[in-house]
DNA sequence: CGACCATTTGATATGGATCAAGCGATGTGG
DNA sequence: CCACATCGCTTGATCCATATCAAATGGTCG
């Protein structure tokens, strides 16, 4: 529904808009914000003041039980647009986890030029959805094993970089056990188990190469 | 954002809008479609037609994997509106748990009533935004305990209806099970330990009490 | 009453959590 | 330049929550 947005869509999930912004898309009304390596961007229950697009680097946004159970809620890469909100407060936070820049909106100038664009409000529409339906394909994790998840896991972050075989993470064992729903233990017994199957390599902790994409889709069934 | 919304959010949960709807909103569109209970209301894949708008009955999406394993996604009771897709393809599946009343809205219509109209195109947005919230709600599901997660539906079940300490329940152990990611043993499991505990009544197994709903939430917690 | 289906209850098995130790890369101070 | 502390990750051993398998109970409809 409305697919023609200009934004959150990038031709490359590593650019960086570098000329003025077009007019008639949000990106016309944004300021340019450096956040360093693990500092929160907004907390849980804190005013609304911005939609934020990721320039460079990642995000992620979560949620802390009071024991300390810590849920990620998702991963945002260069291009991605996150921070909406029904009410006036967050609902979840959201952090650095490496030194990034984000593209910072003012909500309400957002709302104002979707209200008098009626393209940009199908754009943001659009963006909501898409959004919610990577919300959707998470719950799918609850009736998944460990394996599964991280497959699936592996296979999301392959479509979302540029080069889909060589994946850099840029999140720890920790962030995915977190997103995922499982322990980092579990997280590293999975992709040792993938790398002995021959279906990945790790010349790196950080860095993971697809060997056999058909091996992790069999698992993600 | 934009909370002016005025579909989406009846007076009471169990009302069907007798007189003709008011102009301005996605409900002058509509054609009512009675569908029986466990009858398909689209499926995975099919081209979208229609966004809809419960009136009377429930409704739950999912999806099923090959092994038989089902996820639920949501459950929709009269007010709610489901069907929001980005591409022109459901990526989930709708039945209808109980004999239903919807409204169904041509897409193709929705669209161009936003497009002229920038508090509809903002009503849809809004609507969207709340699934996105309920859906991350969802996603915290996965670090929660069998109890927590069962807890959780009673109190998003007594929240959603119209006598808060009475929850009616129109869908079966098996659909909860799915839709928290257990099986239908551990709910039942769950519900006795929450009778025993005087937290809940079971006067019968779907109509449920809530006697104390503190304790409920402190295992929600 | 009897058949059927949903739910509850019981007994056992298991996948992933937890607890604990080892390892490799990176950085820091002597 | 090297000893050594630190941090993130991996590997191993054990435990436990929930799944699985199985049977009993109860409610509904002919």
């Amino acid at each position: 529904m409305l697919t023609h947005a200009t934004i959150g869509r990038p031709t490359s999930p590593q650019d960086a808009p570098s000329a003025p912004a077009p007019a008639g898309t949000i990106d016309m009304i944004g300021a340019v914000m450096p956040f360093a390596r693990n500092t929160e961007i907004y907390g849980e229950n804190e005013r609304v003041k911005y939609l934020y697009r990721v320039l460079k680097g990642c995000v992620r946004t979560s949620k802390v039980h009071e024991d300390g159970r810590r849920q990620i809620a998702a991963f945002y890469l260069p291009g991605d647009v996150f921070g909406f909100e029904a009410g006036d407060r967050h609902t979840l936070s959201a952090e650095a986890i490496v030194d990034s820049q984000l593209l910072a909106l003012r909500r309400a100038a957002v709302a104002a030029l979707a209200a008098r664009d009626s393209s940009v409000a199908g754009q943001l529409w659009a963006m909501t959805i898409a959004e919610l339906h990577r919300a959707q394909d998470q719950i799918m994790l609850v009736v998944r094993t460990a394996q599964e998840r991280v497959a699936g896991f592996l296979l999301e972050m392959s479509r979302r970089s540029r080069d889909s075989d060589h994946i850099n993470l840029p999140m720890s064992r920790q962030d995915i056990a977190d997103y995922l729903g499982l322990t980092m233990e579990t997280v590293s017994r999975a992709l040792t188990q993938f790398k002995d199957a021959k279906a990945i390599a790790l010349p790196t902790s950080r860095h993971i190469v697809l060997r056999d994409r058909e091996a992790l889709r069999r698992l993600n069934a």
